[in-house]
DNA sequence: TATAACAGGCTACAACTGTAACCTTTAATT
DNA sequence: AATTAAAGGTTACAGTTGTAGCCTGTTATA
């Protein structure tokens, strides 16, 4: 019943603070995003649109409105993950690890190591 | 000079094409395409979308122009991966690598040293 | 009690995306 | 020669995203 959420960037900013601390109101939402400068009327938009996308729901019981996540950040991590894999990498995990490997400054044996593995999830 | 090259997914299409095939028709562009069933139109903006990005460029020493990309493919794999593991695993790149290795059927043992490397990763 | 700050709700607006039609000119095929 | 198929160019149009203002009612604070 959760199909095709997509969450964008900036949304993705308030769903990392909802994920953490689930049951916030606007205003802690606010002050947590307060570093990137966002006015309180974005941040509100940016809620409204997380609700209206089912990622997120409101709970009313008391005087003031708590928001909290209808996703698990489990799954959306899975979902970007595979269409970023599929969209850069061409579907290809052992290719993307072959780049992290080489990005990171790994030892030529480290690199043998973790390129053996590939190889093993690859064959998948 | 290239700073700030954003390619959407349906252009990101166009550019696999062209870093396979650099000096590529808009015909071939289309053939190679004709499975996403876009339009010759929908190519053709695209095309020009990511001239007009400075992602491609167009030789026009023939009567049929010939385009090209400006930007690598390795360049842009790596930056698409950093603003993806910085979105969606709060720039961590271990986390990423072990939620691919739980995902991917690996035995304990094989997991285990996956692991391992990555802890060494993140000691940068 | 007046005032400032915030909640909730509505509206806005430009850039970017996905997707495509239409027009004119040229080249190829019947 | 007539028709068809591009090629190149221009325009379109709706949905998403980034970013925010304004209005009204409430609450906390000077």
């Amino acid at each position: 019943m959760k199909h095709d959420i997509n969450i964008s960037e900036s949304e993705w900013c308030v769903m990392e603070y909802l994920w953490s601390n689930p049951m916030a109101t606007i205003t802690e939402i606010r002050k947590a995003l307060s570093s990137t400068g966002w006015s309180d009327s974005t941040i509100k938009t940016l809620v409204r649109r997380l609700v209206s996308k089912n990622a997120v729901a409101i709970n009313d019981e008391a005087s003031t409105f708590r928001y909290y996540p209808l996703i698990s950040q489990q799954k959306c991590r899975l979902k970007e993950t595979k269409s970023f894999i599929n969209r850069v990498y061409d579907g290809s995990v052992s290719m993307l690890v072959t780049n992290l490997a080489a990005e990171s400054n790994l030892t030529d044996k480290e690199t043998e190591e973790l390129l053996t593995l590939i190889e093993k999830m690859r064959k998948e």
